[in-house]
DNA sequence: AAGATTTATCTGTAAATACAAATAATTGTA
DNA sequence: TACAATTATTTGTATTTACAGATAAATCTT
């Protein structure tokens, strides 16, 4: 069998979660998190999302998002607002202090980026980024989203 | 600033996290964790390893390694037992029941590989696994795993 | 060899996370 | 239009995880 680095969900996860801790540490003095961070460059590209939509796109659990915006609302970062066309959904907008933390946090981000991918051609991080671009779908054609038992 | 999904950090953690919960759901029925998977794939490799080591190669906190043998252990897979040199430590020693599980787990991971790689290249494939390696290695280098603050 | 320091593991406890049930509003249908 | 089914979000709660402190043994220093 080997050693356990020949296994590429494992090299995903040490992978990630370096980066992820490194990250979280050094963006923690601004109050911020690498979810926070997530949400605030997902609406960064799009503003005004749906709880759901945000979910999907951020991958982070719904249940885990109520409560990550609850306390982001409080921090004044996002408001929250009943959709118009849709009364079921709430959608996510951005404050005036939600786009500054989003203006600070862009270039620690791509500073860790770069951090990661010393060394590394320009192509080889595109492929890297396309690689796991494909693994996700591959693996998304399997994940059935749990519909009901039926 | 665009999209989320040119952001490496979140690339690693939404196609780690649904090889991870795939491979999770596959193997529940078997009484199996991703976590049991990786400490019997290290032992498998090398038997008789200290905790702290475990911990270092399949990247579990040892604090969550020493829950996660007891259940281990409870479960007749796994065997602590004091090192001889040195009676601070553990070694953790592969049961016939964890050998057995071993075999049962190893080809389940090696088709979610190939489910997660469908359509690469043998090429592509070393590429990206060298790219992690390579990524854990450059943020090994900052990651200065929290020295007493002296 | 006694005391201080370091190393290895374990335990207490708080925070993060996720599944499932509850709530609330919409859409489809008879 | 009323009833059932669906969709969106939130809340309850159990599990997971990790940090910090506790315990125990080895090593280093004098």
């Amino acid at each position: 069998m080997g050693p356990l680095d020949v296994y590429l969900p494992y090299l995903l996860n040490r992978a990630g979660a370096r980066i992820a801790t490194a990250f979280s540490e050094e963006v923690r003095p601004l109050g911020a998190t690498l979810q926070i961070w997530r949400v605030l460059a997902a609406l960064h590209d799009r503003d005004r999302r749906r709880m759901g939509d945000l979910s999907e796109t951020t991958s982070i659990e719904v249940s885990t998002l109520t409560r990550l915006v609850d306390a982001m609302e409080k921090r004044g970062l996002v408001v929250r607002r009943r959709d118009a066309a849709d009364a079921r959904a709430v959608t996510l907008e951005v404050t005036a202090a939600g786009r500054r933390l989003t203006r600070r946090l862009t270039p620690i981000a791509e500073r860790y980026e770069a951090v990661a991918l010393r060394g590394f051609e320009a192509r080889e991080t595109e492929a890297l980024k396309a690689s796991l671009r494909r693994l996700y779908a591959n693996m998304g054609a399997l994940t059935v989203h749990r519909r009901r038992p039926g």
